[in-house]
DNA sequence: TAGATTGTTAATCGATTAACAATC
DNA sequence: TAGATTGTTAATCGATTAACAATC
């Protein structure tokens, strides 16, 4: 996150798949691949080839080579520098229940440049302890730790109806940038980042797919 | 999901924004309102009106009544007739660990159509206890229980190196639906469905967002 | 060199938004 | 009736795909 020097004018589209590039290409650096084609990379990632050549040229310093392909190792560390993995960012929680503590359980996220430093609830039996090497915290003081450790990321995991509440707690503390998991949608000032995490749309999506397929087969 | 009769030609924008829009007016039926213009809808989800009245227009039974609104029980019961939320798909769940156990131990998949019957995991200290009251059966019998309970839909909660094998032996068992939570991208037949859930994805968006945001400030 | 692959411009496709007639 | 709101057609916007010249 921090220091991405340019302006994006990447699509959303391209920044969401950014992430399945690097995966694939680090699966291919363990087996030893030095070099790969965009068409490579499209037949088994059930892409376009063009489209992998567009989202990779998003990655200013790269440059792949006619005939050759793209150096992998190369391409990876762009990924890298565009998704801002080298340089972690804080962020804290707020609701260490089962969602939450599933997240926080989760030390995957180091590797998308995500440190959670803290997490808050407002069960007693919670707060105090630690949740997957976390201090959990008394959710009243959402706004004064946030403000204290300069946080700018707040992931939401509380049930819907606290969720509004907790959102304007984050940005009070100065979060600018908030994940929200509950199933409420929040209203926020126009300078705040948001991304729902909504659980029932993916799988209305789903359904509706499978309930296509199903059809068409009939 | 169930008897979709009509077959759907609306956009997946529309379908995932369907469960907004249910949340919404169930809360506003809750506050006493029994009609609701698409302007009014429109301000409170952060969408457009036009966006709102085509979106809803995709609910064949529902008319909405020049000069008033639309009804909002109406809607309601259209929205759920159109996500199939009123007959219940059953759906299995593989990888009783933090993220799947959070699942399981959420009581909300049954206003979305879902009803998780069975889970499964490779853990012996797992297999035979029960998650958030769905039992958890040994990872080896995938196939045959799916097969024997006849169910459509497989959640993939396992780590990354497991999930391409958990979701060949879904589909193995006649899974058709595959909501994947693994970071891992699934080889699979065309003719099943595949819904990634892709928290790096969504975590890459919010923060170059988040990055645009401060820089603008700067 | 010949052939494979890149990178870019133009065309297409899909979704959103603007314009406006219909109507309660 | 007058005014607000719906529902639809056309225009715009954004993202993907097709076409093709550049090049190692």
């Amino acid at each position: 996150m921090g220091n991405n020097r340019e302006i994006t004018n990447v699509s959303k589209a391209t920044i969401g798949r950014m992430p399945a590039y690097l995966r694939y290409l680090k699966e291919k650096q363990l087996q030893g691949e030095r070099i790969i084609s965009s068409t490579a990379i499209a037949e088994d990632l059930r892409l376009s080839a063009v489209q992998v050549r567009k989202d990779l040229s998003v990655i200013g310093s790269v440059a792949g080579k006619p005939k050759l392909g793209f150096g992998i190792g190369e391409l990876i560390e762009g990924i890298n520098r565009f998704l801002g993995y080298d340089n972690v960012t804080d962020a804290v929680l707020v609701g260490a229940g089962g969602l939450g503590s599933a997240l926080l359980g989760y030390s995957g996220f180091k590797n998308y440049g995500l440190n959670i430093v803290a997490a808050f609830d407002s069960d007693p039996a919670l707060i105090g302890k630690e949740v997957g090497g976390v201090k959990v915290f008394d959710a009243s003081q959402i706004s004064r730790l946030v403000r204290r450790l300069n946080v700018r990321i707040g992931i939401i995991t509380v049930p819907k109806a606290a969720a509004q509440q907790v959102a304007d707690e984050l940005v009070g503390g100065g979060v600018r940038a908030i994940w929200n998991f509950a199933a409420a949608h929040l209203i926020l000032p126009e300078n705040i980042a948001v991304k729902n995490e909504d659980m029932a749309a993916s799988l209305a999506i789903l359904s509706k797919r499978l309930a296509e397929i199903l059809y068409s087969e009939k």
